[in-house]
DNA sequence: ACTTGGCACTCGTCGATCGAGAGTGCCAGA
DNA sequence: TCTGGCACTCTCGATCGACGAGTGCCAAGT
């Protein structure tokens, strides 16, 4: 008995059984692909493979149906990502292009993903802990508030808002303001957060005590700004596609939408890539750690401006997809919106 | 046979089946609401109620189900809105404290309304059309490129890069960025977004030739910012509540969250308030214009710091809802946020 | 003029039964 | 090692009947 015949039924198995959502049985496989053997051949296939817990029966008189290890198997060894189509390709870096700041960016790509593989789209924020500032901005509020705007390299903009306790409205205050400016952005314009964040703590240390207070108050705000949680941020789109594909969830849907919804666990999750991050990263079913996704797949990859990877996005639906065909979208997407945000890193 | 009676009944209906989320027959009813009456009167009041279209059967020996003019029936003329318990109004009060920036408040309101009422969260963002500008920010990025950060009453920030095609780096650049920053902000400061538009554009016909190129650059990105229509944003959460109440849902959830992610009409749907900005809104089934929300029901509020109302939030639900509980919720939620961004407005 | 108890009737729900069909496992032969 | 054949298993869908909740209506009571 070859083992390369075991896996081509493996395959056929898993295509067919993606294609039409029922089990499939041994006539109905040879019929449909030709492999140049008998049925009762190909069960005492499926028979081995059952044994290797690669395929299941739901009872004992229903076809098959690959197991998650089973899928496992089909991704890595038996098929290859499908190249998307010249029209295809072209209309994804179309869409994109649009994009008006980093929010429309990150909008058009969720929905993006989610028509293109119709399923769940899972996009992450480009995260701040790898990012670096730009330059902050102190705009003047009232008579003694002052605005911080902190503008990251990736495109994003925080503020923050914070009492300096000092007049702020006439000469002397327009003064301390111009010179908090330009000694904050001197040191942290250009750095790396972690870096700027230790730098401005000094810069406070240096300074007369006259501005002391006031340029206290605006680093801790910054502080706060730069290791902020928050900072973590994730979009969706395509929830919908969840009802459509119902049937393919044991459960009701229900406990699925509840994890989507717990965007800290689902941060963890697109955070664990695999080893390498130019390749599109599967975690099958029961792979996944999080309780209420172990009946969905979710296909990954990381995307970035320049050679780092500043976050992922990712498409999440039934172990029961087409996974080269959403293998590729999500590659083709990681890389466009790569290119994109490096466009704007060199503006 | 009084009209008063059956509207009580009518009530008790409602009540019930809010409750039970089944068919309420005449037996049951006397059973747990002291009406003074036999069962055969009640179902003599039913038999009316039954004509004029507010509730209905849904087959011929079932209990009887509100119909959506029912519901209509009993939310403006026999149910209070019932005040939330001093504690509930604590946790909502702190909870929405916390929050950091306006991004954080949305989000921050719209879990705060999903876990509340159980149900779908919507919150809308500040509109931009009835904000005023409170500081225009201009940064040099790279050698010819300016980001421009416009800063809204409303607390949101808004961010576009545009290209001048001069040199700024120099001296003579620096000192036209000054003096464009200081012209602009000069006429469009503290100045509502439609006037700010109309000024700016005066603005650049006024400019000396030299300068024209760069202050005509920097106000068309303005006038885009201000006008622009992704302006109007909304925030869901709560999902996950549909598939809790699936029993509810004729069809599957599917074309509800089909509709959630619709989110131009979901803003014309909160857009549509009643008269009153002061009440809450109810829509009740197919009172609801849009396909796939027919079987649902929209509590939405308009909220807003001072006495401008700059945005609406709500809940959706099955039309089966407790609403009184919710119109509650609701409304405390509208008037803290609106407490919140007053705070913010004054800072 | 209402209200009430009684009663026949309607209809959907639930459980059991049964036949059809798909698919398997295994065996004997090539 | 493959193949054809065959008996067996198990699910699915349809059918049927008993059950019960709930109604509508009527005649009597207040």
């Amino acid at each position: 008995m070859s083992e390369d015949r075991r896996l081509m039924v493996l395959r056929a198995i898993v295509q067919d059984y993606v294609q039409t959502s029922e089990p499939v049985g041994s006539k109905a496989l040879v019929e449909r692909h030709h492999l140049g053997v008998s049925a009762a051949t190909v069960r005492n296939d499926m028979a081995l493979l059952e044994e290797e817990g690669l395929i299941h029966a739901p009872h004992t008189s229903a076809g098959r149906v690959p197991t998650d290890a089973g899928y496992r198997v089909f991704v890595d060894r038996l098929s290859a990502v499908k190249p998307l189509g010249q029209g295809e390709r072209r209309a994804i870096g179309q869409f994109l292009q649009g994009a008006v700041d980093l929010d429309d960016v990150v909008d058009r790509t969720v929905r993006l993903l989610a028509s293109l593989t119709r399923q769940v789209a899972v996009v992450q924020y480009p995260s701040l802990t790898r990012s670096t500032v730009r330059h902050i901005e102190l705009v003047p509020m009232g008579s003694s508030h002052l605005m911080i705007v902190l503008i990251v390299n990736t495109g994003r903009v925080e503020q923050r808002v914070v009492d300096t306790g000092r007049v702020l409205a006439d000469a002397t205050g327009e003064a301390l303001v111009a010179s908090i400016r330009s000694r904050i952005n001197e040191v942290a314009a250009g750095v790396p957060f972690t870096v700027a964040a230790t730098r401005l703590r000094r810069l406070v240390g240096e300074a007369d005590e006259a501005d002391r207070a006031a340029l206290e108050a605006v680093v801790s705000a910054l502080g706060d700004a730069l290791v902020e949680e928050r900072e973590e941020r994730v979009v969706l789109a395509g929830q919908a596609n969840l009802a459509r594909a119902g049937a393919d969830f044991p459960r009701s849907i229900g406990p699925i939408l509840e994890a989507l919804e717990e965007h800290v666990t689902l941060l963890r999750l697109l955070g664990q890539l695999g080893d390498d991050p130019e390749l599109v990263s599967v975690r099958i079913g029961s792979e996944n750690p999080v309780t209420g996704l172990q009946s969905t797949s979710l296909v990954s990859m990381g995307y970035g401006s320049g050679s780092e990877r500043v976050a992922s996005l990712g498409v999440l639906g039934p172990t029961r997809m087409d996974y080269p065909t959403t293998m590729a979208s999500v590659r083709a997407v990681a890389r466009y919106v790569s290119e994109i945000l490096d466009e704007n890193q060199a503006t």
